[in-house]
DNA sequence: ACGAATATACGACTATTTTCGTATTGGGTG
DNA sequence: CACCCAATACGAAAATAGTCGTATATTCGT
C-alpha cells in the first residue's frame, strides 16, 4: 500500500529523467543544453518542468547552493517497467507476448542478443 | 508517400482504438459498451472522442445511416510498430533486447507463449 | 400518430501539460 | 562597491485532453 504511487511521468518529464538518469546529477542549465541538442524550448520551460517534478516526488534535488544540483528520484528500471505496462494494456491488449513478438519482429536482434533471451526464457520455464 | 503523419493517438484515442481492431466494425454505442467495461465514463464522451478522430483521420466511418458505423483508419501493427520505436529509443536506449526483458521479466507469460516466443526465435537466428 | 428510446451534433467546462515572461536574488569581477 | 550575469521563483497564458449537458433528429412500438 505504502508505494504503487503511480509513475506516470509525462512526455517532457520522460525527456528529463532520460537526461537526469544518464548524467547522475545535473543542474539545471545542463538538462536543458541536453534538452535543447533535439528541441527548441526555453530555459525558464526546463526549470520550471523540473521544479514541477521535485514538487511531484519524480526528482530530488540539493538546493543548498544557489545553483541547486538534480537528480532522478525515481527508478529506471521501474519507469520503463511501468510505462511498458502502460502500452502493453493500452496497445496490446494486455499481451505481453504480442509486444515483444512485434519487437522482435521489427527489429533486429544480434545472435547474442537472442541467446541472452533465449537463456532467460530457459529460466523463466524452469519456474 | 501519404504516410509520415505522425501517429499519436491519446490513451482514450488508444482504448477506442483498439475496440476497433477487435471489432473490425463497431457503432458508437458498442466501443462505448466495451469501454464501460473497465471505465466509468459517459456514452457521450465516447461520441465526441470519436467524433474528433474522425476529424484526426484516425478512424473513418459510414454515415449513410442514422447509425453511424466505424472503422479504424490506422494499421493496428503499424501503430504498434511505430509506437513501440518510439518506446525503444527514448526509453531503452535503441536496444529491443533491453524492452523485450523487462517486459518478459516483468509480466509473467505461460508457457506456450514463452514456446511461441522461443519458436520465433529460433526462427530469427536462422536468417 | 405519438411518445419513448436512441442517435448525432456541438458547445462549454474542467483538468493537465507545456510554455515563457518577469521579478528577484546571489556572486563574481573590475 | 557597482555592475553584470546566471540562477531561482512564480504567475499566468496557450495548448491539449477529457468530460458531459443539452438540443435536435430519427426510429420504433403500440
Amino acid at each position: 500500500m505504502s508505494n504503487t504511487k503511480t509513475i506516470k511521468p509525462t512526455e517532457s518529464e520522460l525527456e528529463i529523467l532520460q537526461a537526469l538518469w544518464s548524467k547522475g546529477m545535473a543542474t539545471v542549465r545542463e538538462v536543458h543544453e541536453e534538452l535543447a541538442r533535439t528541441k527548441d524550448v526555453g530555459y525558464t520551460t526546463t526549470l520550471k518542468l523540473m521544479q514541477i517534478m521535485h514538487e511531484k516526488g519524480l526528482v530530488k534535488r540539493d538546493d543548498s547552493m544557489r545553483t541547486h544540483i538534480y537528480q532522478a528520484a525515481v527508478n529506471k528500471e521501474k519507469t520503463q517497467k511501468h510505462l511498458l505496462s502502460k502500452m502493453i494494456d493500452n496497445l496490446f491488449g494486455g499481451s505481453p507476448t504480442q509486444l515483444v513478438i512485434q519487437a522482435l519482429g521489427e527489429h533486429k536482434a544480434s545472435p547474442e542478443e537472442i541467446e541472452k533471451i533465449q537463456a532467460m526464457l530457459d529460466n523463466l520455464k524452469k519456474q
